[in-house]
Parts: structure tokens; sequence; C-alpha cells
DNA sequence: CAATAGTCGTTACGTTTTTCACAATCTCGC
DNA sequence: GCGAGATTGTGAAAAACGTAACGACTATTG
């Protein structure tokens, strides 16, 4: 299909469904037009790099007025698929599955968390905010049409589960488990490692001062 | 105190936390000895990055041999201040703040969750994972000496809760909503937006295509 | 003890990302 | 319809980051 726009920069991707997201609330208040200045305000992101990550896309502005907002979401729409939904499975509904079933990713998102699995028989069968939960036994025959994993099972069964999901076709993991596993080059795996982040927050402010005024 | 590490690279930091994690776990099965290489397999981060990251903080290891795992963690033990515990507070027991009060993060980490904050009466009073949950009014009567917190409230109260912790002598913020709050300069904020990372995967899978084989 | 294989620390280089700064262009009120 | 003011798109420079490559040194083996 389309590769042309594959010289957009990671940096870039990566804050597409932030803009999105803004643009999408700035529609739904009614505001018909934006500029790059207050874009940054609102996402904090500085306001040149909001110009330079549009202009890989072409011209989306005008000189002197800014953005149209209305063209600008229909674009960002368009650009990350926001009409074909994408279906997501997730893997361990302990603390943190259980609350991201509760959490309904489909507003102001294209994607829904569509089956869960775990092993512990009491959860089997029940229902988490609209997501069926099976024996992750059924995974391989449940997994098809399926491409995209959450993984909030425990670090020690994280290598496990990844390698059947690999087998069983997966194309992404997000993986929320502090193990880093290993996958075939095809498989794109995406770490947030909650503990890391809190570490490294404490680490900045004890060693990477701020202005103190 | 300290300072003189003030040019630590930021992605640098970053990975501070990892690697303490990992060699930890070599010293709790016994290991003595490990090399770039074996760490660069563990932590998926090139072993060259790995060798630089170290180098910031002088010679630590030995050439031919590799390092010591003893003294690596004992030095990353006293650079992350493993050995004083920084308290933390957590505001908004709903889904994802539940997970986190159930979660030790004091496993492996200086990082302790000593209080959690809601509004919902039925809440307060009660102690999930160790840790009480006070009435949002008692924010800044209780938040003396703590210096950091997590903040997993609807996104139509983070900025008003941002701006009463940053009145209460608030650090460091770990913001879970999706609203980029504003803070005043000595406040450091890390945002992680779950929605937008996982959307990011979904766009990086259909627009950045790795190697099938 | 010499030869070999292993590994670090660092230099040099390439890439990615951010930021500055401004000409080109547009808007809007008068 | 004009001119002041606003804002984009982008070239160029800077900053940040990653990695290949290799000299220097160590451990280990025979
Ligand atoms: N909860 C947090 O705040 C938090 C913070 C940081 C990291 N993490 C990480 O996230 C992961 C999940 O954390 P949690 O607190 O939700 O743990 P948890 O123990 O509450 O949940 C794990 C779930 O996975 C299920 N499970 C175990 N083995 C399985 C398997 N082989 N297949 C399918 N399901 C299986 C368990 O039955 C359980 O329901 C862990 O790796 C943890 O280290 C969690
Ligand atoms: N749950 C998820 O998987 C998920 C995913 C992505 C983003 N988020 C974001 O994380 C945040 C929390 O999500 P959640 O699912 O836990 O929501 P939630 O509604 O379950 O929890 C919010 C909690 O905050 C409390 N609260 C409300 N106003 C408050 C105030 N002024 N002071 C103190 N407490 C207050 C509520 O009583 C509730 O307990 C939201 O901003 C959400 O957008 C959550």
């Amino acid at each position: 299909m389309e590769m042309e726009q594959n010289k957009i920069p990671q940096a870039t991707a990566k804050r597409l469904p932030l803009y999105y997201r803004f643009i999408n609330n700035l529609h739904t208040q009614g505001k018909s037009r934006v500029s790059s200045k207050e874009l940054s305000e609102a996402v904090k992101v500085d306001s040149a790099t909001i110009r330079r990550d549009f202009s890989y896309f072409g011209a989306l502005g005008k000189k002197g007025y800014g953005y149209n907002v209305e063209y600008l979401l229909s674009f960002f729409r368009q650009t990350l698929d926001q009409d074909e939904t994408t279906e997501v499975a997730l893997i361990g509904v302990g603390n943190l599955g259980t609350a991201f079933l509760h959490y309904n990713f489909t507003k102001n998102n294209n994607t829904k968390i569509q089956i869960a699995f775990d092993t512990q028989s009491e959860k089997i069968g029940s229902v988490i905010g609209n997501v069926p939960i099976e024996h992750i036994d059924q995974l391989e025959a449940k997994m098809s049409n399926i491409s995209v994993a959450i993984l909030t099972v425990p670090s020690s069964a994280a290598q496990g589960i990844a390698d059947r999901l690999v087998a069983a076709g997966i194309s992404g993991i997000l993986n929320f488990t502090p193990a880093r596993i290993t996958v075939p080059e095809h498989v794109r795996v995406h770490h947030i490692d909650l503990a890391v982040e809190l570490q490294a927050l404490v680490y900045f402010l004890k060693h990477y001062p701020l202005e103190e005024e």
C-alpha cells in the first residue's frame, strides 16, 4: 500500500496520536482554527517541532492563519487509520490487566480489546468491561485476525507467552512486564516499564536540578 | 552535593534503572561476572551503548574480563540512591491507581507509595496494598516530606490536582492522565500516556513494515 | 611465559532529532 | 483593496544519540 511516508521520523510518528487526540478535542469544542503556538502550549511540544512534524505530510496549514481544525482532523483520521478498528488481545487479567479492561480505549481511539486470556479458572468465562476472558489454552484458537497483544502477565511467564503469540502470528506486543522479551525481527515490541519510569523520575529529580526560582 | 555527573545524557539516565534491575538479578543468581555483550542480550540495548553508558561513571570494568557484578551492583545502588527510600503519593484510586497500590514497587526499587488520596467517601479510610487512602482534602496536610506523586485521576481533574500538588511543594509528577499539565519550571513531569502508546504501536505496525522473512 | 582470545574504554563518525530564524504568504480590519 | 500583524514551511545549524571500530589491556591456556 502507501509506503511513500516511510521516511517519517520515528520521533514524529510517536507524537501523532497525541496531536490527533488534541485536535479531536478542539473539534468537539467547536474550534475551527488553531496555530502551532496554541497546539504547542496544549501538548507541550515546541511549536517548531509541531510545524516540522506536520510538514512531513505536506503543507497542512496556511501562512498567517494557522491550521483548519476540521481539515487537520480529517487528515489525521485518515493517516492514523482511525476508521478501521484494530482488534487487540490482552494476556494476564491481574491488577494491571483488569484496569485496562475497564478502560475504554475506543474513545478517541481506533483500538479495542476484543478478548482476554488468563490461567486462573475463576476468571475464565467472566466478562470485564465487555471483554470476555478465556483460558490461555484457547490462545492459538481464538487469536485469528488479532495482530496486537497487551502483555500483563507475571514477568516469569512473559517469554513463554510471547513465543506462543509469535507462533499464533502476532505483529505487535505492548509489553508491561519487566522482562525484555526476545522475538523474531518481524514482530515489534514496545516496552512500558512502569517501575523503571518511576525510578528514572526519581533519579532525574535528584541529579538534574531544575531552575529553582 | 555531587553535581559533577550533571552531564550524563538523559537517554543514559533513563536506562540506568533497567541496568540496575538486571544486575540485581544476576547478583541474586550468584553470577559474579558479566560482559557488555551478555548485558546487551538481556536488556536489548546495544553493547557499545552499554559500555558508553557505564563509561560516564568512570572505568567500571576490566578489559579482557568484563564487569564484576558485585562491584557494579554496589556502584549503581549508590548512584541510584537505592539506600534511601523515596516516598511517593498516589492521587486517584480508580482502576489504574488500585493496580499500582497492589504492586510492590519497593521490590528491586527504592520507591514506596506511602499514601493515596481520592474523593469517593467509600474508599476513604480503607487500606489497599498496605497503603492508607485519605480524602483529597487532606492532600496539603499529609504531603509533607513527600516529593513525588503518581497522578491517576480523571483527566478533567488533572490540572487542578497538579496545582495543589505544586502548592504543597511537590518535585516530580508521574502523570498517567491524557491531560498535559502545566507546572512551574522547578517541577518535573513525566507523562505516561497509555492510549498514545497503544496507538503509536498500531501506527508503526501499519506504516513501518519490519523484515518479513 | 608466549600466544591467543576476550573485553573494555574511547575515538571517530553517522544518524536522528530539535531548534533557530526568517522569507513567503496569508488574514483581517479599516 | 491596503497595510500591519500573524503564522507557516523550511534551510541551516546545533544538539543529542547511537554505533562501528580498534588500541590497550587482561585472563587463560598450553
Ligand atoms: N500492577 C502494577 O502496578 C505493575 C507495575 C509495574 C509492573 N507491573 C508488571 O505488570 C505485570 C502484571 O502485573 P500485575 O500486578 O497485574 O500482576 P498480577 O499477578 O496481578 O496479574 C498477572 C495475571 O496473569 C495471570 N497469569 C499468570 N500466568 C499466566 C499465563 N501463563 N498465561 C496467562 N495469564 C497468566 C495471573 O493469573 C494473573 O491474573 C507484571 O509483570 C508486573 O511486573 C505491574
Ligand atoms: N485504566 C486505564 O487502563 C487507563 C488507560 C489510559 C489512560 N488512563 C487514564 O488514567 C486516569 C485514571 O484512569 P482510571 O481508569 O483509573 O479512572 P477511574 O475513573 O477508575 O479512577 C479515577 C479515580 O480518581 C478519583 N478522583 C476523581 N476526581 C478526583 C479528585 N479531584 N481528587 C482525587 N481523586 C479523584 C475517582 O474517585 C476515581 O477513584 C485517567 O485520566 C485515564 O484517562 C487510564
